[in-house]
DNA sequence: AAGCGAACCTGGCTGC
DNA sequence: TGCAGCCAGGTTCGCT
C-alpha cells in the first residue's frame, strides 16, 4: 500500500462494527498513501490529502493482500482456497499497481474510519489512550505509577488500554505467568511493596516486553485463522505457557500443577496458582 | 470515578 | 443428525 494510490475501493456493506465513514469508497479513491503506522492495535495509513485512513482489525479481522494479476475470485464463490469466507470480505482496495488489499473480516468487531491527520492523538479513537508497551515509557517505575491506588486485579488493569494500550489476553496471561504474579492479585499491590522497591514492577515491565517482541518475531500468535496478509501463519502458540491450556500441567520444572482458567471482567485468564503468587 | 457485566456478530466445537 | 450451549484474539456502553 505505502506509496500507492486507490485506483477504486469497494464497499460491499455499510458499516463494520460501526457505519463507514460517509462517502467512503469516493473520499478514498485517487489517494496516495504517503505513510503506515500502528498505533497501539490501530493501523494508519495518511493520506495524500490530510487525512487518516485508520483501521482496527478487532477480534476477527484480517487483510489479504494479492499481486497484480491474480485473478478475482468466482462470482458466488463461498470459501476460497484457503477456506477464507468470501462473504466476509468487506472492502476491496484496489492499487494503481493491480494488486488488491482485502479486509476480511467474520465477526465484524473491526472497524475503519477517515479522520484528519493533524490531532490525531486526540481525536476519538486515540485521546485517553495508555502509553505504548514496546516504548521507552514503559518502566517499573511507571507501570507503578499508573497501577497506585488500583484495587481492579492486575489482569484488568493490564487489559486496561487507558493505562498501557497494546496489550491483549493472550500476552497479558502469559505475562503474568513469567513474571509469577497472580491475576487477581490487586493492581495497586504492584506500587506499594514495603521492602524491595517495585521489584515486580520492574520485572513485570521487563517481561512485558520480552513476551511481546518473542511474539512479534514469531509472527503473532494463529488460533483459528489468524494469518499474515500474505497468508503466512504466526508460531507463537507453540509457545503459549498457559494460555488455552486449562488441565494441563504447568511447564515450569517440578511444578506439575495443572493450569486453570478463571473468567475475570468477562474474559479467560489461564494461570497456575502455585507458580503465580500475590 | 472505578470497576464490572453486557453487547456487538458469526462460526466452531462439545455434549446431550 | 440435530440442536442447544458455550467459547473466541477487542472495544464500548451503561449501570452500580
Amino acid at each position: 500500500m505505502l506509496g500507492e494510490r486507490f485506483a477504486s475501493v469497494e464497499q460491499r456493506r455499510p458499516d463494520l462494527r460501526f457505519p463507514l465513514p460517509e462517502r467512503f469508497a469516493e473520499r478514498l479513491t485517487g489517494r496516495r498513501v504517503e505513510a503506515l503506522s500502528r498505533r497501539a492495535k490501530y493501523l494508519i495509513a495518511d493520506l495524500d490529502d490530510g487525512q487518516a485512513l485508520v483501521m482496527h482489525l478487532g477480534m476477527s479481522g484480517r487483510f489479504v493482500v494479492e499481486a497484480p494479476g491474480t485473478p478475482p475470485t468466482e462470482p458466488g464463490a463461498y470459501y476460497n482456497e484457503i477456506g477464507r469466507h468470501l462473504v466476509h470480505d468487506h472492502v476491496v482496495f484496489h492499487l494503481g499497481s493491480g494488486a488488491r488489499v482485502t479486509y476480511n473480516d467474520v465477526r465484524r468487531f473491526g472497524f475503519m474510519d477517515l479522520v484528519p491527520r493533524a490531532g490525531l492523538e486526540s481525536s476519538r479513537h486515540f485521546a485517553g489512550m495508555g502509553i505504548e508497551p514496546l516504548g521507552n515509557e514503559l518502566s517499573g517505575e511507571l507501570l507503578a505509577k499508573l497501577f497506585s491506588g488500583k484495587i481492579a486485579p492486575l489482569k484488568a488493569a493490564l487489559l486496561d488500554q487507558r493505562l498501557i494500550a497494546g496489550l491483549g489476553n493472550i500476552y497479558v496471561c502469559e505475562a503474568l505467568f513469567r513474571a509469577g504474579l497472580h491475576p487477581e492479585a490487586e493492581a495497586g499491590s504492584l506500587a506499594t511493596p514495603a521492602g524491595k522497591p517495585r521489584e515486580k514492577a520492574r520485572l513485570l515491565a521487563q517481561i512485558i516486553r520480552e513476551v511481546l517482541e518473542e511474539a512479534v518475531a514469531a509472527g503473532g500468535s494463529t488460533l483459528r485463522d489468524f494469518a499474515h496478509a500474505d497468508g503466512s501463519l504466526g508460531y507463537f502458540q507453540h509457545r503459549f505457557r498457559v494460555y488455552d491450556r486449562e488441565g494441563e500441567p504447568c511447564v515450569t520444572p517440578g511444578c506439575g500443577h495443572l493450569v486453570k482458567r478463571l473468567v475475570q471482567s468477562g474474559r479467560s485468564t489461564f494461570y497456575c496458582e502455585r507458580c503465580q503468587r500475590r
